[in-house]
DNA sequence: ATAGCCTTGATT
DNA sequence: AATCAAGGCTAT
């Protein structure tokens, strides 16, 4: 073993080092100068040693002619006993295992310097027990040119580690760590560092189980930089206070009990970020996460991300434990938003708004930064402070990117109230609805029906031309939708290239003519938003011809026209409220198309142009490999479901000003072979079911959401992490089950009522008889929509899938959300769903109808159980008979849904279902009365509501 | 790297 | 032959 070795130690240089060491190893003793300090105090009376190490004399020689050794030798004082064999120089040093029991060892070093060419250590087992390590070293560096540690095993027991560093540059070329297991063990660990940079060329670390448990960790950092691919970190009470924070991590999992963070500008990039933590304490004034996969694991807490985005001044979450199982979730003066923390203090007028679709919390309200919710029930109470951006940034982009075109605008909510919606209202709240499910209604969803259509209309009226990424001048279609050629060139370059970018910023970055090539993050991030199609960019170059988008861009194009002369005609103008030109609110990018030519052209094109299917090479690599399809794959590839979904369809739903005419009246709506002769048909519907019907979610649009999320999801797990069927299907219904969260607070009467006639009767309402204590109205609605959808999430889902496979129309197949069939062997319970498929295919059981019972099985937990005869007897008065007989089908639906519950509770018990899901929140018990749940994700899910009821109850 | 202009080639 | 959305080229 050799060692070259020089350091300089300053005067007064002190290092005050308590070791415990059982096993000293010849490297301990060569690889560093403390040695030196240690020679004077190695106790001699374990002679017992049974291995003898023999140090050259030349090494003492060197080493002690240096008088700042000098210094540090006579400034170190024996901790037991005195050994003299330092004072002998030269002579041959000899000690071995178990020489020491305690040693304190202290040094002060004004400026160390390591300079190793070759280190290289070999150690079968290393155990270091120390109780105080205080080092203190203003300019620390240390250059190595290649470092290699092979250990065995590694064990570090320190009680308080502290290293005070101004300036910590160390300079690795080739860094490998070999180590089978690294176990370390630290009580508190304090480091304090000015500048912390890491360079290193090759960084490998190959550990089998690396382990880090730390009861407090303290890292006080300035600029940290780190890159590990995969990164785990078991802490008990993790501090870490950087300034500015960058982590490059492929695989991020992080077990904390207490997680203190203390970050000016924390940006990570994570691709599988799974997150343990039972307190989590987060101190960020700027953060900036991008993370494909976040998995958070807190008691009470749950957070779905797609692309992350946190900005924090401050944010601290307390979860503070009682006694069982609900536990209170405190958050207290959380500013989390799009804006910052400053910004969110400010008085936010409009003009400041971004004109981008990620204001949507920036609605016009009082000058709060934050407003205080309590949600309490008899089991746990929940006190927190969220601003109204909170749960719009936990919650993933799908899921929320609609809301928030609804809820931006809130100016021209009162719009549109015709005499039948009020007749409406009235029919059904005198016939289907309990009173007091009607007053939670009553604080229902901003009327985004009507609200979506006028805003369409001025954004397409104004941005005919404008390309929606940066308002440049259009060129015409490319990637699927109207761009600027800059654009073009820009999605076309990044895309062939595989580019990745990185924000300097907050990922909020304006996107205009001028400033579009400031941030190419922000840049591609709004090309995909808008929908331009990554799958448009041609993995083989191939020049000229046309592809599958063609016969779509022209659809568009006499959509277009169509949509004008539709303005033109009934007269549509709202300059007035025209919201800033900048950016268009193209959020709800969908794809329509027929449903039912997924299966009918997979199946006719499958055999052929398999090149034609093939993804992409980027998509390939962004997304990894197409394991989506898993069991499937063979019967449709993922991505041919992209090939034939249409393109913009959707605004033609939208632009129906007469919410009484059916949307699929309209040519080229999407559901042609669902209604064969629906067309004449929709003016006999009943008002209510047109209703049901138009709050109803295109199935296209969610299977595009759910689609993209899942691929991005999916890019965030590593390759070679193929995620089991099952795991998948959990993905697929967690994400099913958010639409259908999505569609219950959109559905009717949230919107409808919510700028009724008589707010103050509303709130009467539901001030008096319903919840006497509440100190707001809109707590109270947000958990009895909880209860009311954490009573129906199974039966909602289940027939989801049932009418699905309704529609398929196969019985030895099932179609999935995400457009993909599978075969249907699944389980059991996939047979059962069949059967009752089947049984309602033979009862013709059609949209109008699901939408129906959906709506009832949300509003009328009794309906499922068939206990309130009076009220199905009301039901049949619209519906006829058809619909009884579907009514009494929902005892089966019913079992089902508590089969797949079940097993769903199963799963989740062997740890097979994946973390951080909706599904097991909504797993969790039933109240049976009225006392609501906060589960936290459902809370993030409602609680979007909450602000703009406070607001609104403010504005009373 | 950007963006304007050019070339290409299947579709019509 | 015309179209027009792809990719390519190149001055900036
Ligand atoms: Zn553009
Ligand atoms: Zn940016």
């Amino acid at each position: 073993m050799q060692l070259v070795a020089v350091s300089h130690w300053g005067r007064g240089s002190e290092l005050k080092f308590s070791l415990t060491c059982h096993h000293l190893y010849k490297w301990m003793v060569y690889g560093i100068e403390l040695v030196l300090g240690w020679k004077r105090n190695w106790q001699t009376n374990t002679s017992k040693s049974n291995r003898q190490v023999k140090l050259p004399s030349s090494y003492y020689d060197h080493v002690l002619q240096s008088s700042s050794v000098q210094t540090l030798l006579s400034g170190l004082s024996p901790q037991r006993g005195s050994s003299t064999r330092g004072e002998r120089l030269g002579e041959e040093m000899s000690f071995g295992e178990n020489i020491i029991e305690h040693i304190t060892f202290t040094l002060h070093v004004s400026t160390f310097t390591l300079h190793v060419n070759t280190f290289t250590l070999h150690v079968n087992a290393f155990t270091l027990h120390v109780s105080t390590f205080t080092l203190h070293v203003n300019t620390f560096t240390l250059h190595v040119n290649t470092f290699t540690l092979h250990v065995n095993t590694f064990t570090l027991h320190v009680s308080t580690f502290t290293l005070h560093v101004n300036t910590f540059t160390l300079h690795v070329n080739t860094f490998t760590l070999h180590v089978s297991t690294f176990t370390l063990h630290v009580n508190t660990f304090t480091l304090h560092v000015n500048t912390f940079t890491l360079h290193v060329n090759t960084f490998t670390l190959h550990v089998n189980t690396f382990t880090l448990h730390v009861s407090t960790f303290t890292l006080h950092v300035n600029t940290f930089t780190l890159h590990v691919n995969t990164f785990t970190l078991h802490v008990n009470t993790f501090t870490l206070h950087v300034n500015t924070f960058t982590l490059h991590v492929n695989t991020f999992t992080l077990h904390v009990n207490t997680f203190t963070l203390h970050v000016n500008t924390f940006t990570l990039h994570v691709n599988t970020f799974t997150l343990h933590v039972n307190t989590f304490t987060l101190h960020i004034s700027t953060f900036t996460l991008h993370v494909n996969t976040f998995t958070l694991h807190i008691s009470t807490f749950t957070l779905h991300v797609n692309t992350f985005t946190l900005h924090i001044s401050t944010f601290t979450l307390h979860r503070q434990s009682v006694s069982d199982a609900g536990a209170p979730l405190t958050c207290s003066h959380s500013t989390l938003g799009k804006q910052n923390g400053a910004r969110d203090k400010q008085q936010i007028d409009h003009q400041s708004l971004p004109a981008t679709a990620s204001i949507r919390h920036v609605t016009p309200r009082p000058p709060m930064a934050s407003r205080q919710c309590n949600f309490s029930d008899k089991r746990s109470a929940v006190k927190s402070e969220w601003t109204e951006g909170v749960h719009c940034e936990i919650s993933m982009r799908p899921f929320w990117l609609q809301q928030q075109t609804h809820s931006e605008h809130p100016d021209y909510l009162c719009v549109h109230r015709s005499q039948e919606q009020a007749a409406l209202l009235q029919q059904v709240s005198d016939q289907i609805l309990p009173a007091r499910l009607l007053s939670a209604l009553m604080l229902g969803d901003k009327a985004h029906g009507v609200t979506l259509k006028v805003m369409e209309y001025t954004y397409d009226d104004d941005l005919e031309e404008l390309c929606p990424v940066c308002g440049d001048k259009v060129s015409g279609y490319h990637y699927g939708l109207l761009t600027c050629e800059s654009c073009k060139g820009f999605f076309k370059r990044t895309v062939q290239n595989n580019k990745r970018y990185t924000c300097a910023e907050n990922q909020e970055c304006k996107i205009d003519k001028t400033q579009r090539k400031r941030c190419p993050f922000c840049r591609f991030q709004k090309c995909l938003n808008v929908g331009m199609r990554l799958e448009a960019v041609r993995a083989d170059r191939m020049r000229g011809g046309r592809n599958k988008f063609g016969p779509m861009y022209k659809r568009d194009r006499a959509l277009k026209q169509q949509k004008k002369a539709l303005i033109r005609s009934s007269g549509f103008k709202l300059e007035s409220a025209a919201p800033p030109p900048a950016s268009p609110l193209q959020s709800d990018y969908s794809f329509t198309g027929t449903l039912h030519s997924l299966p009918t052209i997979s199946k006719s094109l499958l055999p052929s142009t398999p090149s034609s299917i093939t993804p992409t090479d980027y998509e390939a690599n962004l997304y990894g490999p197409p394991s989506l399809g898993m069991a499937m794959q063979s019967h449709l590839p993922l991505t041919t479901q992209y090939q034939y979904t249409a393109f913009p369809g959707r605004a033609i739903k939208a632009e129906c000003p007469d919410y009484t005419s059916s949307p699929e009246s309209l040519t080229g709506y999407p559901y042609p072979d669902m209604y064969p002769s629906a067309s004449p048909q929709p003016p006999s519907l009943p008002p209510l079911v047109l209703e049901l019907l138009r709050c109803d979610p295109d199935e296209l649009v969610v299977q595009n959401k759910i689609v993209t999320h899942l691929q991005q999801e999916q890019s965030g797990r590593a390759r070679l992490d193929k995620p089991s069927t099952f795991s998948l299907m959990c993905r697929m219904a967690d994400q099913t089950l958010f639409s259908i969260v999505e569609w219950a607070r959109s559905c009717i009467f949230f919107k409808e009522l919510r700028s009724g006639c008589n707010e103050l009767h509303t709130v009467t309402v539901l001030r008096g008889p319903v919840f006497p204590q509440s100190p707001t109205v809109a707590v109270l609605t947000d958990t009895y929509q909880m209860k009311l959808l954490h009573n129906c999430w199974s039966e909602l889902l289940v027939l989801d899938h049932i009418f699905r496979q309704v529609q398929h129309g196969q019985e030895d197949s099932i179609l999935l959300v995400t457009g993909q069939e599978a075969e249907a062997t699944l389980s059991g319970l996939v047979q059962r769903g069949q059967e009752l498929a089947a049984r309602l295919r033979a009862l013709q059981l059609d949209r109008r109808e699901t939408a129906c019972i959906k709506f009832l099985l949300l509003f009328n937990p009794n309906v499922k159980l068939l206990e309130d005869q009076a009220f199905v007897e009301g039901v049949q008065e619209q519906f006829q008979e058809k619909f009884s007989q579907l009514v009494v089908r929902l005892p089966e639906l019913r079992g089902l849904s508590t089969q797949a519950e079940d097993y769903l509770c199963y799963m989740h018990l062997s740890g097979e279902v994946p973390c951080n899901n909706l599904l097991i929140e909504m797993l969790q018990p039933r109240e049976p009365v009225c006392e609501g749940h906060t589960r936290s994700s459902v809370m993030c899910c409602l609680c979007s509501w909450r602000g703009e009821h406070v607001l609104w109850c403010l504005e009373l």
